[in-house]
DNA sequence: GAGTGGTCTAGACCACGAC
DNA sequence: TCGTGGTCTAGACCACTCT
């Protein structure tokens, strides 16, 4: 956590110098926001490093400070950016993972403390990326992917099955190390060894009835019903970075939402 | 909707003279908060009311106006009151309802025009409270409480089993009317009749198997896996006031969760 | 045109965290 | 003790909605 920060006055000024100038109809804040996320997202500082601090920034941009902490305000709100009194404000660090679980109610004999399942991967393959990975990834006619099979269990219980696709050449370094090194969460080691930070997922989930295969590995009967959580995670610049398949016992779904 | 305003500067500051004044570790906006939110609870505007002007509100309490401002935009977030520019700060109105149907993807052949399922109600009866249902409803061992069984149809096709439970004497309207005049939605129903509004509800998902009867009436096989949404919904003061569960087909589930 | 919330400024002091 | 973000003030002007 390095605070990159040399001589904020000028380096600052002199490589942003102004809000975006003519924005119309676009609030002040709004322009300094969106000149600020952009400068995020292109790397300027990494996850976890801390930005100038709101005087030296609001002095840059030539703003008022409640106008600077306006635009920080829009960037917390996205999840782009996190502020601590008396710290400073930060780049947001990426998801850790094991999020999965909270679909599932698990019984660990002991109590509810969420363990991480153990993860063994089944199998990893590189081929042709379907038509629709393309353009989820953007990748062109030519474009590879990853896949992995994973098998996630509690305490020697299997429990989820899951189907990980990410784009080449992003990834590659997945495709050469060794698997028993990986660990149970993926998202930390996609940081670790590729660069890529996973700041946001959406999971779209409905029940289908598992075939012959998906119902052995799980230990449940063929046919059986299963809660299949179709997963695409988006890196902090924006573009989706991973498509997940996971499917899990239906009837140990469960899950809250709150309406408002 | 009546802008409940007759002079503000002596009412306002009258009744509600200052920011409960040592509320020791909490901002100036923070009491603020607190004195408007009890305020509205206690009903003095209803929803849909309009409260009186920034500017009045600021002076009635003797703060700046951006402390005003915080102070509203933290019952904002908590979905009390809503902003308008150019109109005013209203006390948010209640749930429409209609919201479970989000759970589900019951494919309507015309399109994807998200109709509200016809509503039929299967049986209506007042019985004494159960345990559970007191402490959820704040009723003493002499409770009672209308339960309500509703079957809810897309184009004469069955979609939503439901079983309602409402606190007396609260709901005590509902027991006399005539349901055929209720029409297809509950909370519109609860503001009309029993002045309750919903404004919150929080809906916990799992899947079962459903019964024989469950089954027969969603022209399911029996066994067959079942979406159960146990719902509680809140009025606007806090406390629950109904208890709901919903059953549907487990394989017309669909529902997409976003993470970050 | 009158009244509302939205934006913006340029200051001040406070609470917290790190050195 | 110093630098950070958090709170608060007292103004100003703008954009929008109603009439």
């Amino acid at each position: 956590m390095t605070n990159a920060i040399a001589s904020p006055d000028e380096v600052t000024a002199r490589t942003h110098p102004l809000p975006p100038a003519a924005m119309p109809g676009l609030s002040r804040y709004g322009r300094l926001a969106h000149a600020l996320r952009a400068r995020i997202l292109e790397g300027e500082w990494a996850p976890g490093d801390g930005l100038p601090a709101e005087a030296a920034l609001a002095r840059a941009y030539g703003v008022a400070l409640g106008t600077l902490r306006q635009a920080l305000a829009v960037l917390v709100d996205e999840g782009l950016l996190v502020r601590e009194q008396g710290r400073g404000t930060f780049v947001r660090r990426g998801l850790e993972g094991a999020s999965l679980l909270r679909f599932f109610r698990f019984r660990q004999d002991g109590g509810d403390a969420l363990a991480v399942p153990r993860s063994r991967i089944l199998s990893r393959a590189v081929r042709r990326a379907k038509p629709q990975e393309r353009g989820l990834f953007g990748l062109d006619a030519e474009g590879r992917v990853l896949t992995l099979r994973r098998l996630r269990s509690l305490e020697q219980q299997p429990c989820l099955l899951e189907q990980v696709v990410v784009p080449l050449p992003l990834f590659a370094p997945l495709v050469d190390s060794d698997p028993s090194g990986w660990g149970p969460l993926l998202y930390p080691l996609y940081q670790r060894l590729c660069g890529v930070v996973v700041a946001r997922a959406q999971d779209h989930l409905a029940i289908t009835r598992l075939d012959a295969t998906q119902a052995d590995w799980l230990r449940l009967p063929a046919q059986a019903p299963g809660l299949r959580v179709q997963r695409q995670a988006f890196s902090l610049a924006g573009p989706c970075i991973e498509s997940r398949t996971t499917w899990g016992d239906a009837f140990a779904f469960e899950y809250t939402a709150e309406v408002r």
